[in-house]
RNA sequence: GCCCGGAUGGCGGAAUUGGUAGACGCAAGGGACUUAAAAUCCCUCGAACUUGUUCGUGCCGGUUCGACCCCGGCUCCGGGCACCA
């Protein structure tokens, strides 16, 4: 076959395919299934982009890979739909979601991924949007509540002024808004959160164990961000207790004063009446600071004193408190005991207000002025019955243990992920399943009456009132109570997009059902999800939520594993001739001109080979085309045009070594995600029967299945070629030879001192013994030799020898 | 500041355990075919010079018979975390 219209052939197969419905799976009757997941898109107005497809392709050559090694393979689809990605273009086009949504459904799914060759089983799509979905999403919602792990609480929050909503810690992006990037101010709001933090422990824990890009686990282990230490607990001269966390209680003899957080519950009462005014000031100032600028790099610390004390449990020592902004509520305690002598921020604070410094751990060196804050390890000075211990390793242990039997401190952890805040004052999300009423307080909407559909408003606008558009809707809110029948209203806060996508993979398998969100017998069969393939951006947003749900659903009884992912993979980024793509450079790659002028076969085939997978590439115009010239040398390859193929089995060594070592290349290029160099292979493979004219009907058929993972139109264009019936996914992947790749001839790398002098074409496995004559004898190193004296021979069986010379 | 990655020809990138650096491809140059071009095929392609030798995987040093690979110290780039006590 000569040069083919990739139009025609990819065509032809994309119908085929569907009519014989070549993608779907048995998913009652499979035996040995395999979940190939991967990350489904927001149906964007702008299409899908080349990301996407990066994506996409990578995880459909593991999906096609592992079917031709005989699984039941379900590679489903679907559409993540709610949120203010597609509420904010509507906006902007003054268009109504709910009719554009479908309409750009419909395009992704109609005339771009079904262009690409995914081998997806249509017959089980996922929508976010549709009510037969979203019942479910707040299905969960009350699940949560009934067991109580979603609760309604008020307190500073992060709202994003020009989205006009709430957002998540997760969401906050260097204090800017993860979508539209505007700075994001705290605002006191009540509002529904999930307790993620009730298991930040097993979620860290279980990273261990799992088969994850280290990356990702990275970025999750960061962002739950575990921290040993203890709660003490001072006591306010004349007033309350109050307890504090620190990860150095060695250092409390060095505690020269206290720092509340503004926000502290307890400072209205500690305030002394002279200081009342300048805190009320200070914490005034402080709530006017936008994120990004009370958390500003170096930024000078700011406080006031409060007018109270705080006695030292350790030493009975009176210490100022004060109220200063770089301690933070979220954390801890919200308050902390000072230590200026081995902490960089109460160093810089104590130097600003002149407050005492004073060294309880010895750095080595005489004593001196503290110049700096000293972090490391040493025995404990100024530290009364404790002194000569070594702080972090002895005196820790020590402190904690002569508090804890006075019952003021206790060894504790501390966690930097904070429960997940999930109300959103938008229209474009399932409505939160909450109903207020006066007796009853929240109660959840009866699971009879799920859905609460989402109204049709036509002024969907938010207004940064702090209430949803759909608080303008009377129709909407109000309503009875479900338990006491009396008159109620409704939450009018959607949920956060991200619980729409921490579930979906459960529901594919069970699309079928509309009594239940995913059905227990399929559930076994099909989850945990066998491999997971997307993008790193989401380390620390859906897959630390969808990681947390599959727990709670679990703890709730809905669930018999805990982790949702066996195996999850982060592909890399692509760039665009050395950078970044986007709208403003102007180097956005359209996949759709490059698929139509040359085919998604290959398109697809590039995008793999021009850089590794789990790295990302650099895409560079011409690489389409030459990758077009490669599939149509391929193709000539396997059918030569002019000459028929012999049907008996090659006895060409040659050919057979090739044959044999691709086999096994391919395959394990495959399994680590170096397509890249599959590719190459494949090149190679192909080369070499281009050059000696191979003519044969199962070097052909190999190539050709080799190839199907990675070009599965052309691939299925050249089984048929071959006289082939039936799809070359029901082929089985070859098996090779292992004597066959391993050539009996070998390549020995003569060195003189570590360089390479000659190189001598002998056989495999010859002994040292055997090699040293040949290789003292050839002229070459003799010549090397001349005047010399041998030191030392190293041997490498079949690899080479180094003559160390003097 | 802390924690992860990474740096290899003109370019994208290979190199599975410390053992031939530059696989595979792009671009470029030369040639064949052609009236010509396109397409296709063949050859050359890290650098330097004395043409068979030296140098060469971000920089400096070390370990080793031998280092892109291991160790120590830097520089630059990408990512994560960051006033988290």
């Amino acid at each position: 076959m000569a040069k083919y219209d990739p139009t025609v052939v990819e065509a032809k197969w994309r119908d085929k395919w569907a009519q014989d419905k070549t993608d779907q799976v048995d998913l009652a009757g499979a035996k040995r299934p395999f979940y190939n997941l991967m990350m489904f898109p927001y149906p964007s107005a702008e299409g899908l982009h080349v990301g996407n497809l990066f994506a996409f392709v990578g995880s459909d050559i593991q999906g096609r890979y592992h079917r031709l090694l005989g699984y039941d393979v379900f590679e489903p689809m679907g559409f993540d739909a709610f949120g203010m990605h597609s509420e904010n273009f509507a906006l902007k086009n003054n268009r109504h979601p709910a009719e554009m949504v479908p309409k750009n459904i419909e395009r992704f799914r109609e005339t771009q991924l079904k262009k690409v060759g995914l081998m997806i089983d249509w017959s089980h799509q996922v929508d976010t949007t549709s009510p037969e979905y979203y019942h479910w999403t707040q299905w969960m919602f009350v699940t949560l509540f009934k067991n109580g792990l979603a609760y309604r609480k008020t307190g500073p929050v992060n709202w994003c002024p020009s989205c006009k909503t709430v957002l998540a810690a997760e969401q906050v992006i260097d204090g800017e808004c993860e979508r539209c990037a505007t700075l994001v101010t705290k605002r006191e709001m009540a509002q529904w959160y999930f307790k993620t933090t009730a298991f930040a422990q097993e979620l860290l824990d279980e990273l261990d164990n799992l088969d994850w890009s280290e990356r990702t686990k990275v970025a999750q282990r960061n962002w739950i961000g575990r921290s040993y230490g203890a709660e003490v607990t001072f006591e306010a001269l004349g007033g309350p207790q109050f307890n504090i966390f620190t990860t150095r209680p060695d250092t409390l003899f060095g505690a020269t004063y206290m720092v509340f957080s503004p926000e502290h519950p307890l400072l209205k009462s500690l305030v002394t009446a002279e200081q009342a005014e300048a805190v009320a000031a200070y914490r005034q100032e402080v709530a006017r600071l936008t994120e990004m600028d009370r958390q500003a790099e170096n930024r000078e610390k700011t406080g006031v004193f409060t007018g109270a004390y705080a006695i030292n449990p350790v030493n009975q020592k009176q210490i100022p408190i004060w109220v200063a902004d770089y301690v933070l509520m979220g954390y801890g305690t919200g308050a902390i005991m000072a230590v200026p002598g081995h902490d960089e921020r109460d160093f810089e604070f104590a130097q600003k207000f002149g407050l005492p410094i004073i060294e309880v751990v010895s750095d080595g060196q005489a004593s001196h002025p503290l110049t700096q804050a000293y972090a490391g390890d040493g025995p404990l000075v100024n530290s009364g019955p404790f002194n000569g211990l070594l702080a972090k390793s002895e005196g820790q242990e020590a402190i904690v243990a002569f508090l804890a039997e006075k019952n003021l401190a206790k060894k504790t952890v501390n966690y930097r992920l904070r429960d997940w805040c999930v109300s959103r004052q938008r229209y474009w999300g399932p409505p939160i399943p909450i109903i207020y009423c006066e007796k009853c307080g929240p109660v959840p909407v009866a699971e009879k009456d799920l859905p609460v559909k989402l109204p049709k408003l036509d002024d969907y606008r938010p207004d940064g009132s702090g209430l949803s558009p759909l608080a303008r809707s009377t129709q909407f809110h109000q309503t009875t109570c479900p338990s006491c029948g009396g008159p109620a209203e409704r939450e009018t806060d959607v949920s956060d997009n991200f619980l729409c996508s921490a579930w979906y993979f459960y529901r594919y398998p069970s699309t079928r059902f509309d009594d239940r969100p995913f059905d227990p017998e399929l559930t076994k069969k099909w989850l945990p999800v066998d491999l997971y393939v997307g993008g790193n951006e989401h380390a620390v947003l859906h897959l630390l939520y969808s990681r947390w749900l599959c727990r709670a659903l679990r703890s709730c009884g809905f669930l018999e594993f805990a982790e949702p992912y066996k195996k999850f993979v982060a592909h890399g980024m692509i760039v665009r001739d050395g950078s970044k793509m986007s709208k403003s450079r102007g180097n956005i790659i359209n996949p759709d001109a490059y698929i139509s002028e040359f085919g998604a076969d290959a398109f697809r085939m590039y995008l793999m080979f021009m850089g590794a997978y789990l790295e990302g590439g650099d895409f560079r115009d011409g690489g389409v085309k030459a990758m077009k010239g490669f599939l149509d040398r391929l193709a000539n390859a396997v059918l030569p045009e002019g000459a028929s193929l012999e049907q008996t089995p090659s006895q060409d060594p040659e050919t057979l070594f090739w044959l044999h070592s691709s086999i096994k290349a391919v395959g394990a290029d495959i399994a680590r995600f170096s397509y890249n160099t599959a590719i190459a292979r494949l090149m190679e493979l192909v080369n070499h029967i281009t050059k000696n004219q191979v003519h044969n009907q199962i070097v052909s058929e190999t190539l050709t299945i080799l190839l199907a993972p990675f070009a599965p139109h052309l691939a299925e264009e050249l089984w048929e070629g071959l006289g082939q019936r039936e799809s070359v996914f029901k082929a089985a992947w070859p098996s090779y030879d292992e004597a066959t790749t391993q050539s009996t001839q070998v390549e020995y790398v003569i060195q003189i001192n570590g360089k390479v002098r000659g190189k001598l074409d002998l056989a495999k496995g010859l002994t040292q013994e055997e090699l040293d004559p040949l290789v003292m004898d050839s002229p070459v190193i003799q010549k090397w030799l001349a005047g010399k004296t041998v030191v030392r021979k190293i041997f490498v069986a079949d690899k080479l020898v180094n003559i160390v010379v003097k």
